[in-house]
DNA sequence: CCATTTGCTTATATTTCTACAAATACCTCC
DNA sequence: GGAGGTATTTGTAGAAATATAAGCAAATGG
């Protein structure tokens, strides 16, 4: 049965990301900061958004958005700004700062771990293949 | 080069497990109960753990596990029992509503996202092949 | 205009998580 | 059988996350 296979690579994807090669301590430590703000601050620096857009994007409420981006301002790695076409609305932006703090969360979050790095090069192209797939799907 | 297909295809990887098809908050809902204790009851249904053997796989420390293992007793989902051999220690073990709740926890966490369900059987093959490789290594 | 809605903030409260110190009970080794 | 170490619990404190209500400013639509 293809089902119990399919299980079987799904337990095994998510143990590999979310157990084995689990970085989210590690990229805390190295920002100095807690994980939702790591998330606010990626999610920020690959687009700006308003509060709610963010809110909606990290799952969370307005009010905690707010703590969240002020706290990010406050170290200096986003800016709010009037938007342009809707005065009540925050378009949040991050500085050089917060660009700069982001890649650095980024290299060490993508950072491919070693089992994968030492994997047959074809190996490694069909796996590339196939996730761009389940990606699309 | 390899190296950036190797990221590439990590970054899809985490934005699968992570992202697209993340599944806590629907299993914390349906349990009713804060993910680190479904972790916890998932952990002790796949085998009896003492307090100390939970907090290492948990990853928290040993005053934390006993405020979680008191959460699950309280629910009637686990039970401590002397250790036979270490009166100092006790083993906890799921009771036969903790074996339940987690297998239903399992069918939620475990359940393969439609597109992998949708991939052609000689991707599935090839993938399961290639998540062993990864976890083994 | 005025009423209503929308976007955000402020305030407040609760839960969850994390950490550390100290107490208790038991084990082990000399 | 006493010293020192281990397993767990208790207590406490604080940070982080989550939720709700209330408020202000600006937009929208009669």
């Amino acid at each position: 049965m293809s089902e119990e296979r399919a299980e079987r690579v799904w337990r095994g994807l998510r143990s590999l990301v979310l157990e084995r090669h689990e970085r989210r301590r590690e990229v805390c430590d190295a920002l100095g900061m807690s994980f939702i703000r790591v998330k606010a601050l990626r999610s920020l620096a690959a687009s700006p958004k308003t509060m709610r857009e963010l809110a909606a994007d990290l799952l969370i409420d307005a009010p905690y958005a707010t703590l969240v981006v002020d706290d990010l301002v406050r170290r200096g790695l986003a800016r709010r700004e009037v938007h342009p076409e809707d005065r009540r609305s925050r378009i949040v932006r991050v500085t050089p700062e917060g660009t700069e703090a982001a890649a650095r969360a980024d290299s060490i979050l993508s950072a491919p771990p070693p089992p994968l790095l030492s994997l047959p090069p074809e190996d490694l192209d069909t796996l590339d293949r196939i996730v761009a797939r389940l990606l699309s799907g």
